[in-house]
DNA sequence: AGGCTAAGTGAGTGATTGCTCACTCCAAGA
DNA sequence: TCTTGGAGTGAGCAATCACTCACTTAGCCT
């Protein structure tokens, strides 16, 4: 075996990281194993547990990687109308996790986890943030006159995401990630639909 | 150890059945081992492999027998409009399955099991059978004028169904399934808010 | 050049797992 | 009463897993 060329540790956990993204696109994350980790990543098993005290440990900065660079794309949105903003930030979301197949069954797998973990945490408290963010244009969306003001914004906006997350789930159930985001703009359009007797913005053919 | 009483097979299939479920109420399904339910059962670990083939066949049949269930009591219902029955079909899963969350775990676990098996294709056809039946009644609701008619069935029943599907990852990450029935229940209020300018079917405060 | 240190190695360990099998038990039918 | 076969037992096997450790390597600073 050729020896790996000594890495900064801090660029080593990037890579475990996303060795994990990478095996976890076809691979149920409680059936990833630590070797197959160090064995994408070209190192020593044990070379592994040098960067991480423990598998936990890797899972943890995995979900907790994937929620900042979920965040930080999401936070560089910028549309001029509330409701604009909510179908962009919805759109984004569900373009992004369509292309990391990985990521979407790391935080499901830790938001279904029974017991409490760090990563679990991470990852509700992400779509806290998420669910947050909506919330509040929807209230903008009320204040412009854009929005049904008798919806209880806070209550819309976890339909929302409990719809895309539907989606996500269906994405996961039929390998349907190309057709995702498709999904998600109707779903949102549909949700938005705006003012008494407006068309429902879903076109029956296609 | 005192020695277990003799039992007809079909009967301690059905008591493995019983006992996974069970033991899926606050593990992983992944995480339950077959001693485990073996001990459950009262049985030795042996003994339970006299019923199953392996553990695979004993998962397949715990998520057989629960679609089954839960079709039972969906045909079960017969409210005299199709939109009523709609919202009785959604508040009957909603509340079948926030008594039993062992359930979920197992059909979610299936649902999102990268390789294919008997159990995620059966509970992939419950899925199906279940928009399809929300579907009808959809078109149903259509001929009879309470439900917009430029709304397409299909697409309509499927986002019905994710947005469950939703709030019940929802109530796993939150281990909030006592409040899973009550929000679906408002979910499809909003869906079925009927007619232009309609006023939403949520109330605002609790 | 020499030495310090961060990083890599791979053999090992103990625990767990799904599954097997030779054997025991017991009840129902001949 | 004897036989037969379905059901239960528990020791044990082979594989896998997360994790450890004594040792090696190589790059950087002086």
């Amino acid at each position: 075996m050729p020896r790996a060329s000594p890495t900064p540790a801090a660029e080593r956990r990037a890579h475990a990281v996303q060795a994990l993204l990478d095996l976890a696109r076809h691979t149920a994350p409680d059936q990833i194993s630590t070797a197959a980790i160090a064995e994408r990543m070209g190192v020593s098993h044990g070379a592994l547990f040098r960067h991480f005290p423990s598998r936990e440990a890797l899972w943890a900065e995995a979900v907790t990687w994937a929620t900042g660079e979920l965040d930080t794309r999401l936070e560089s949105l910028a549309l001029p109308s509330p409701l604009e903003q909510v179908a962009a930030l919805m759109a984004c979301h569900a373009t992004m996790l369509a292309e990391n197949p990985g990521l979407v069954r790391m935080l499901f797998a830790e938001l279904q986890r029974p017991a409490t973990s760090l990563a679990r945490e991470t990852g509700k408290a992400f779509m806290q943030r998420f669910r947050r963010r909506l919330a509040t244009l929807m209230v903008a969306a009320q204040a412009e006159g854009s929005l049904d003001p008798q919806l209880d914004p806070e209550e819309f906006a976890a339909l929302l995401v409990a719809t895309q997350q539907g989606l996500i789930l269906q994405a996961l159930a039929h390998d349907g990630f190309a057709d995702l985001a498709e999904h998600s703009k109707r779903s949102v359009a549909l949700f938005l639909r705006r003012g008494p007797g407006g068309v429902p913005a879903t076109t029956p053919g296609e």
